[in-house]
DNA sequence: TAAGTATATAGGAATGTACTTATATATAGA
DNA sequence: TCTATATATAAGTACATTCCTATATACTTA
């Protein structure tokens, strides 16, 4: 886990970001998987609109990519973050998420029509 | 750096604690030595009433400790906290506090009477 | 091209946070 | 015991954050 000299300033943004459950949450989530919006409504208590503002402060910080798939927009870590290490270290502290990835996949959101 | 799996609630509120660069600070300058009040208020632009309540934060989560030594209370991280590797962890992405505890032992702030 | 689904953005309300100043408390020393 | 110093607490304010609902945008498919 190779460390690099943030700027504390940066730093405790980054550390703002991981300060949240919801975000936490979608970070070890998405260091199982990537996933789209409408998986990660399915293991949160929240409305749609409040996932997407989570995902864009992240997304603005670099710690995620986004990439759309048809309808789909897909979001995965970004590794090639400065932060990626950071956010590796923290999510590994977390209780394991699989739970949620098969209530995920479970429900299945993208499969909709069983085709 | 041992892990244990700390629940998602917790460890959250912990990088929120980190989530301010203020805090931060504090607890890479507390990694170097102890620190009283009046020695944190020599490099930080802020009252003292902020600087105690930073401090209260921390300690309240349990990652610093205090001990009172005649007129000053020092504080110092708590090294037997489950957060302990956390912390060491977090500081050490920040670059070096070094200028700072210069600064403070130039001002020597408990030792102003010069005896 | 119209309708349906996925996601983003806008705007607003409730709550939380980080400061401030004023004041209380605790210790030290004359 | 009086005064000075160190720290904590209280109360208030400005601003940030996180949620919501309503609506816009983008893509898919009939």
């Amino acid at each position: 886990m190779e460390k690099t000299n943030i700027e504390v300033e940066t730093a405790s943004q980054v550390f703002k970001l991981l300060g949240d459950k919801t975000r936490l949450t979608i970070g070890a989530l998405l260091m199982k998987r990537e996933l789209c919006v409408c998986e990660l409504l399915e293991v949160f208590e929240m409305s749609q609109p409040s996932i997407s503002q989570h995902l864009r402060k992240l997304k603005d910080a670099g710690l995620v990519k986004e990439a759309r798939r048809g309808q789909w927009i897909y979001y995965s870590l970004n590794t090639n973050s400065e932060f990626y290490s950071l956010v590796k270290y923290a999510t590994s502290l977390i209780p394991d998420q699989d739970e949620k990835i098969r209530q995920i996949e479970i429900s299945n959101p993208t499969l909709r029509c069983g085709c």
